[in-house]
DNA sequence: ACTTGTGAAGCATTTCACAGCC
DNA sequence: GGCTGTGAAATGCTTCACAAGT
């Protein structure tokens, strides 16, 4: 197989551990990995590997495994990580100061080039070296700022506000971590980040825990 | 069907949302709401609602839909949140800092008690109205503190040994910042937030719908 | 008339298991 | 012998569609 259909989207969050995993074999100098290794490295059973790379093509050598360095600079391409992407925050309050500064994003392909905040109080000051701009000039400043990706860091209430300007300044990727819904015509991709949704899931899952130990302890009395 | 076997993992998280959403609608007064309306509020179709409240019994009126405040009350229930949960965040840096500030954990059962960090700068000023203390002093303090979340907001390298750490405290459940697996043994419930894992999915299909696009501009020509 | 709760159907994702290759 | 790539099987999740209740 090769260009394929499309692949599931669990995959391609997978896709994204695998290259992790590859940029650190690469500098610790591992020559080639098999499936099975790379996935006892990020806990990820080795068919699937194999299956998800089969959607984008053949990558291994039956016997030898994959050419880390290969499989690295190819993921790197299908995911579009070979090119610069760039990145404006709205919201710069506590949540939107830390993305701006997310040391994740040194040595990464992104890259922020746009902090924005409603705030008068805020607008005008400096976040990290970037300057703090007046969210009404979103628009305006992306022409030639040119930001792809927008990351939503305000409250709830103006999260639709703020992802309809984003769209028409012409970002085309979203990350919001308003917890709340936002609606973007076709072509804009959007992931949610919902802190309170996963640590109350994290409750429910305590509470089940709790559960089955009393059923234990009921059991053997 | 009551009590039940046991729901998916996405039915657990919409819960979260449907929760999110009937809070809402409590305060706006609402008195009662068809599984249809509340999926309009929430993006869920309403038989996926029906599916994902069966797990847990039965809450509606064939012909009215579900009571408002019943059903928000009974949910709050399931998902444990009908009880204070302390929380403990280990790392205070830009995110852990963020995360302790977060506005969405006032008026909710989630409290921060603790805020924990390695750097000896750090460890001793305050942050908000927490102290910051020793991570090595983790399971001394946690002994009265009683947190039964942790939250990791520590870089990679450091997550797995806070994870220890926090599970050896007592803690039941780990919310993981770090972009990093970590192993905990059974009967403590993990989930990761992974922002470049999210960001770089969003690369992946702005790459796909540019494909698109050319595709069907050659198309005509 | 309208809505719930739920088996059954449909679809998506993961895992198995093995032919083919190194 | 060891490993990949992949159909086929298994599992998991969502959607349908309708009997039963108000």
């Amino acid at each position: 197989m090769q260009p394929s259909g499309k692949a599931p989207e669990p995959t391609l969050s997978r896709l994204s551990l695998y290259l992790r995993c590859l940029r650190q074999l690469a500098k610790d100098g591992a020559k080639t990995i098999s499936s099975a290794q790379l996935g006892s490295h990020c806990g990820v059973v080795s068919a699937q590997i194999r299956k998800d790379l089969s959607y984008f093509g053949e990558f291994g050598k039956p016997g030898t495994g994959y050419e880390v360095q290969q499989l690295l600079s190819r993921l790197t391409e299908i995911m579009q990580l070979d090119q610069e992407h760039r990145v404006a925050i709205i919201g710069a309050g506590n949540l939107g100061a830390a993305l701006a500064g997310y040391a994740g994003f040194s040595d990464s392909p992104f890259r922020i080039v746009g902090i924005f905040d409603n705030n008068f109080n805020k607008i005008g000051r400096m976040l990290w070296d970037v300057e703090i701009l007046d969210v009404h000039r979103l628009t305006e400043v992306n022409q030639h700022m040119r930001a792809g990706i927008g990351i939503i860091a305000v409250p709830a209430e103006a999260a639709q506000e703020v992802a309809d300007r984003l769209v028409d300044a012409g970002v085309r990727a979203i990350l919001n971590f308003a917890p709340s819904r936002i609606e973007v015509p076709p072509g804009v991709a959007v992931r949610h980040v919902d802190l309170t949704r996963e640590i109350e899931v994290l409750c429910y899952h305590m509470g089940r825990v709790a559960e089955e130990q009393e059923a234990l302890s009921d059991a053997d009395e």
